[in-house]
This record gives C-alpha cells, structure tokens and sequence, in this order.
DNA sequence: TCGCATGATTTATA
DNA sequence: TATAAATCATGCGA
C-alpha cells in the first residue's frame, strides 16, 4: 500500500482538481471503506510485514471462505443497488446542444453552420459584413470547442487512470478477501457515473459559454446592420407607390421580405419606422417621395406592377417570385420625369390617386384594403400622413426632421 | 467626435 | 395581434 498518494489524481489539474480530489476519495471511501487516513494508519501501524504474514495465515483459506459465503448473499442487494440508471435528460439535452453548436461532434460543419446561421440571423440575411462576424463568431466558437475537448480528455484521461488504480487496489484485496468481477465492474460503474457528473459540469459551463457567445451575437441592437441599397429601394418603391395604403398584407411582407432578403418582421419594423416617420416629417421626405414615385421602372425591382394601390397577389408575382412592386417599361406614356424619364402610367395613376385620397380623398376602393386592420388603419394614416401630391411639397427640403428620440 | 439616420425593441391601444 | 408611438442602440458621414 506504498502507493497510496497515487491514489490522488495527477497533480498540476486545473481548478476542477479539487473537487475531483474529494470525489475521489469519497469513491474509496464508497468502495472499500478506506480513506487516506485509515490507510495511513494501517501502513504506519502494521507495515508491509505484517501483511505478509496475514496472508500466510494458517485460518486464512478458512476465512477467506467464509467471506465469500457472505459475499454471495449480500451480493443480492449489491446487485439491486446498482441498476442502471436511465440516460440523465439533462445531460442528453446538453450533449444535443453541444453537437448543435458544433462545440461536440465532428469540428467541419457543425461550428461554421452554427456561426454562418448565427451570423445570419443577426444580420438579417444580407450584411455585407457577414464573413467578418462569421470569422469571429467562428473563432470564439474554435477556442470554446478546444478547451471543451482539452479538458474531456483531462478527465477521461483521469477517469482512465483512477479506473485502473482502483482495480489495482481489488486486484490486490482479492488475496485477503473475496472479490468478484461483478463486483469490480461496479466500481467501475460507480467512478465513471462520478466522472460523468464532473463532465457534465464541463458540459453545462460550455453550453453557458455558447449561450453567452451566440446572445452577443444575436443581439440584434447591438448588432444592427443598415439593410442594402437595393433592400431599402425596394421597400421604399413599395412605399411610395402604396402612400394611400402603406400596409402590406402578409403575402406582401413575405415577398418583399423575399426580395429584400430580410425576415418579414424586419419589414414590418421598417414600414412601422417609416410610416411614423414620414408621417412626422412629410416635408422631408418628399423628395424621396418624388424619387421613388418617379422611378422608372426595372430600376429596382422585377416584373410587373399590377397597378400602384393594387395589392399585390403571389399568383401575379414574375417567375422568380418576386414582388412586382415598379412599372414595365412598356406601361410608360410620354410624362416627363423631373430628371427628364418618362412615367409609366400606373406610377401616374398612384399619384393621382394619392393626390386624390388622403384627408380629402375619396376613400380607399376595396382593393386597395391590404388586410382588416388596414381598413382602420388606413383612416388615421391618411388622415394625418398622405400629402395632397407627393410632387407638390407642402414643406420646404429645408424642413427638419425629428425623430423625437434623436 | 458629433449629429443624424435607421433598424430593433418596448409599451399602449384597439 | 397588428399598429402607433416612444425609445434605444448602433451605423455612418462630415
């Protein structure tokens, strides 16, 4: 029993040492009721002499039997005490997230999809700085990973070497007492259901590690990405040529989510922001309201337009799905354009009827409802938004906007 | 660095 | 539950 300070795990662990030290023991204690104490004593005591001449006793085979009489019918309620237990939920629920996240599991593949469905989401779908947040996310994600599967090994590795230490120890109990496989592969069993309770601790400190990594990242305030040029064209085409009615009905979203290559929430937030903004400050915005109303058609989007206030149905999208949201170049009649284009006569007739409706139009036609809550809706947008003629400033471009947060 | 622009979130409302 | 309104947080150009 020289060896007893190689019952200790390897020295130079890191923090989790410690506690993996009274686990440890508390194994041994478990297993054969030795502690490092009661060995201590037993070895200052008697010495490796004494030992000897135990084994060499003359009552010993005789003992040694009894033992095992005993052993046998106690073994029974050994047996029952140590069933199976069933896969943990918990742990199952964390090795699932950790293969998820990539952090388990083969390295190609799960990490960059993670990161790359990470950075998508944060980004909306189309930040052109995609690849830099990837990287980054991806790098965190790698360190994560590698301490992960550093410090498994550290513990399987210890499990490995406990494991065989304390078979070991039976190895060398079977001389004196009786010791049966069984019996060794419930110890066994016991030390790793120990080590798996210090995995799962590991487990459930890099799923917090991921959770912390993947919020920072899908924090989308911090996060915030001006939409693309093309993004904000389309939606401000759709806008414009909706001004009487800027409520697009969900079909509407998911096209122009679609198109924009953006979530449908984040077009109902940009037409929130934009419909209360523009009704702030519609002086403003009427130079946009002039560029966008005036825009020849194909500048922006695809297709066909079904009309300006015409909501726009998936069956008469173009081919490839996309929102028809500007004129055809054939619908242009010879308008001149401020910068000289010609217009087409649909984008005419939106402007016409957005000079004609607002708070002394006519009301909206029943085509133009985009859904129910528009109908209310549409009262007060009119009511408090929609300008007399979008080409016709009320206000000077001098006017200031004020968005009252800013 | 500042101020405005803008996307997202929160809260209240119908 | 969609929307208005207020607000927050960040991007971005001067």
């Amino acid at each position: 029993m020289e060896e007893q300070g190689r019952l200790l795990p390897p020295p130079g662990r890191p923090e989790p040492g410690e506690p993996r030290r009274q686990e440890l023991g508390e194994i041994l204690q478990q297993i054969m009721g030795i502690t490092e104490q009661s060995l201590d004593e037993a070895q200052a005591k008697y010495g490796g002499s004494r030992k000897h001449a135990l084994n060499c006793h003359r009552m010993k085979p005789a003992l040694f039997t009894v033992l095992c009489e005993i052993k046998e019918k106690t073994g029974l309620s050994v047996r029952s005490s140590q069933e199976e237990e069933p896969v943990d939920p918990q742990l199952m629920r964390l090795d699932n997230m950790l293969l998820a996240e990539g952090v388990a599991g083969p390295e190609k593949g799960g990490g960059s999809a993670a990161a790359a469905a990470a950075a998508a989401a944060a980004s909306g779908g189309v930040s052109p700085d995609n690849s830099i947040e990837h990287s980054d996310y991806r790098n965190k994600l790698a360190q994560i990973r590698q301490i992960y599967h550093a410090e498994l090994e550290k513990y399987e590795q210890a499990c490995n070497e406990f494991t065989t230490h304390v078979m070991n120890l039976l190895r060398e109990q079977s001389r004196t007492r009786p010791v049966a496989p069984r019996e060794i592969e419930r110890m066994v069993g016991i030390i790793h259901r120990k080590f798996s309770s210090i995995q799962m601790q590991l487990k459930q400190s890099t799923c917090e590690a991921v959770m912390i990594l993947r919020s920072r990242f899908l924090d989308a305030r911090r996060k915030r990405r001006n939409f693309s040029k093309q993004a904000t064209e389309v939606l401000n085409e759709y806008f414009y040529s909706h001004l009487s009615n800027p409520y697009p009905s969900e079909e509407a979203k998911e096209q122009l989510a679609k198109q924009c290559g953006i979530t449908v929430s984040q077009v109902s937030n940009w037409f929130g922001n934009k419909r209360i903004r523009y009704k702030k400050n519609i002086g403003k915005f009427q130079e946009e309201a002039n560029i966008y109303t005036v825009k020849p058609a194909g500048s922006v989007t695809h297709g066909t337009q079904s009309g300006g206030d015409s909501p726009p149905t998936p069956s008469s999208a173009g081919s490839g799905g996309s929102f028809n949201l500007s004129s055809s170049s054939d619908m242009f009649l010879g308008l001149p354009g401020l910068n000289g284009d010609t217009y087409p006569p649909s984008q005419v007739e939106s402007l016409r009827h957005s000079m004609s409706q607002g708070p002394y139009g006519e009301g909206l036609a029943p085509g133009q409802l985009y859904s129910p809550r528009d109908v209310r809706a549409n009262g007060g947008w009119q009511e408090a938004a929609t300008p007399s003629s979008v080409t016709s400033p009320t206000e000077g471009p001098g006017s200031v906007h004020s968005d009252t947060s800013n």
